[in-house]
DNA sequence: AACATTTGAGTGAACGTTCACATTGTTTCG
DNA sequence: CGAAACAATGTGAACGTTCACTCAAATGTT
């Protein structure tokens, strides 16, 4: 039988080398290597190279776990959305990204699952993943469940896209109503009165929002309340079958919403089948302002709001919560849309 | 003066409970914890219960951090690429976060950034995240960049969209002569020999490859070697802009390959601007199947590739690298293209 | 009944950092 | 010239876990 002289556990070679690595290297104690990482300016300049020289050879790079884990910050944001592959969301998501690098923030993105209690789940993942924050596209949580997520968060939560004052959570979002008057408007200018809406189940809050307030702007515009209709996802040959539909059911429509841009790209190819002309006999405007829209036949007239300002914006309000410590009860920021008009509507 | 008792230094309330809040309110010690949450079979189900019970009270989450600290191992794992917005990119992200999370992995997302020491800075920071892996596009990253990285990196790497074998790195690509063979025998099904192929200087490595490819199958079926023209940027506009000025200088063009759909789009346009008919006077294919494709002006033929399938090889690929231990060297996965024909090519 | 095995639970150390404080020299200045 | 101030560095503890042990009690075996 043995004794066992105590023997370190890994260390087989491939291993990173780590602060201590390089505090015997340069023949110094590991705070100084530290005060060297965090440019402290007690440490001798002779010292100074000689560490810095150490973390080269060895090819060093801090564990920013290890030192979460004491500072209990890792300089690390969580984003999270349904998709990153829909173009509000993605860009939001590289605005963030930019703004995260130029104040040396690392961003951590996830898609949100609904199989995963309802995406509460992926949250919470996050926070046990150590960031300092959450930036999120609340899509289908509703309000009293991003409460009870930022309440038992110990981080600030900002949460895009949606108008909700809650508590502990920051909101910042496009102005619904304000965006849903330019439409009606716009739609008023060319003379159209008989306003129909797709809609889709895919974000239930969002659309429903929407949903409210065109309806809200089409009545006091208009008089006339509107012929909503739903498709199942945001996808083109939907939003064509939907547009299809509402047509054939209301003979009367001349000017039809879509609840992106993509929706109401079906529905400029539910026109072409149905012989009506754009934007002569049924004027379409989109949300979103995608690319492609530029190249339909007609151009796709659309909302578009200002993401990566969003974005800038949602980083900042993180950031000035860290800074108070404040949790920065339920602001609201509310951002003002843009009409793009091009030739559908 | 005082001689100072020593005093925990934080616990302000707000904090996430520990493991040992949860083993003071069990009665039990945090090695039992750890059991019960890693639901080691000895622990006595009374026990185990009451565990249970003050996890769920405490609303307790173990700490990833420290967990991985200590196992050297975060049951995370790195992706990164250019742009999420991308399909490809995007589509693949999507479907890794699906495979991870099915594994109980956790997929830490972050947009490539040539700023950033040509990208690899980004990667190396990955690293000291602490994920136990990295799949990535390697874009703008060449060949002998993304080995010395994975020659730093003590972690897994794998990347996807090049066929390239380098030491410690496992490829996963679509068959990109292939492709260009698919591409070409189709225009030559149609009776088209002068085929120009439009590039970008976005992404310098595929493209060439892609260029490369095409080159030869051209050749090999055709004798005839092919006009190429460089765009800068992969947007529809740019598309539009270098087909035409291609079409311009040889109009004995007869076929258009666009480096992708983007791309390929822009040619559709250049082609009317022209009053060129598609694909009657010539013919126009893309790369990558993106949705809009099939709501162009004519449908867009394109190149589909399987993002889905490779994102999953992506990600059985890390996980056996871990397993195995072994650096996985060099291997490479070449997966068929598929030619989604529409009516433009 | 004596001993070996299994079961359930606890303890100190370690993971790679930073923080608060301690310890040296070296200036500065009244 | 002695005390105070400062500059440069080092030390032990802590962050929240898990791992390798240890230990006591319960159970089984001959």
């Amino acid at each position: 039988m043995e004794w066992g002289v105590k023997v370190p556990r890994r260390r087989t070679g491939i291993d990173r080398p780590t602060i201590i690595d390089v505090a015997d290297m340069a023949g110094v104690s590991r705070q100084t290597v530290s005060r060297v990482l965090s440019d402290h300016p007690r440490v001798a300049d002779a010292t100074r190279t000689r560490v810095k020289e150490a973390i080269k050879t060895l090819g060093y790079r801090p564990n920013r776990m290890a030192r979460a884990l004491v500072t209990q910050s890792s300089l690390t944001f969580g984003f999270a959305a349904v998709d990153m592959r829909d173009l509000h969301f993605g860009d939001t998501c590289a605005g963030m990204q930019v703004a995260a690098r130029e104040h040396g923030y690392y961003l951590v993105v996830t898609e949100l699952d609904f199989e995963d209690e309802g995406g509460v789940g992926t949250l919470e993942t996050l926070l046990t993943l150590g960031v300092d924050g959450v930036a999120l596209f609340p899509s289908f949580l509703d309000d009293s469940e991003i409460e009870s997520f930022a309440a038992t968060s110990d981080r600030p939560v900002v949460m895009i896209g949606r108008q909700s004052r809650i508590p502990n959570v920051v909101s910042i979002a496009m102005d619904e109503d304000r965006a849903a008057e330019m439409i009606v408007d716009r739609f008023a200018e060319m003379g159209r009165r008989n306003i129909g809406i797709l809609m889709n189940e895919m974000y239930p809050q969002i659309v429903h929002n929407r949903f409210v307030s065109l309806q809200k702007a089409i009545e006091s515009r208009t008089g006339v309340a509107s012929p909503p209709i739903e498709a199942d996802y945001p996808k083109i040959a939907n939003g064509r079958a939907a547009a299809t539909i509402l047509l054939e059911r209301h003979p009367e429509i001349d000017a039809l919403v879509g609840f992106n841009d993509t929706m109401a790209m079906g529905a400029l190819l539910a026109c072409r089948d149905l012989g009506l002309r754009v934007p002569e006999d049924v004027a379409v405007i989109g949300y979103d302002g995608i690319p492609f829209g530029a190249i339909t036949d007609p151009p796709l007239t659309t909302i578009v709001q200002d993401s990566i300002g969003m974005a800038d914006a949602a980083f900042k309000a993180l950031l000035s919560c860290l800074k108070d410590g404040s949790p920065s009860d339920g602001r609201v920021q509310v951002w003002p849309p843009e009409l793009l008009i091009r030739e559908s509507g």
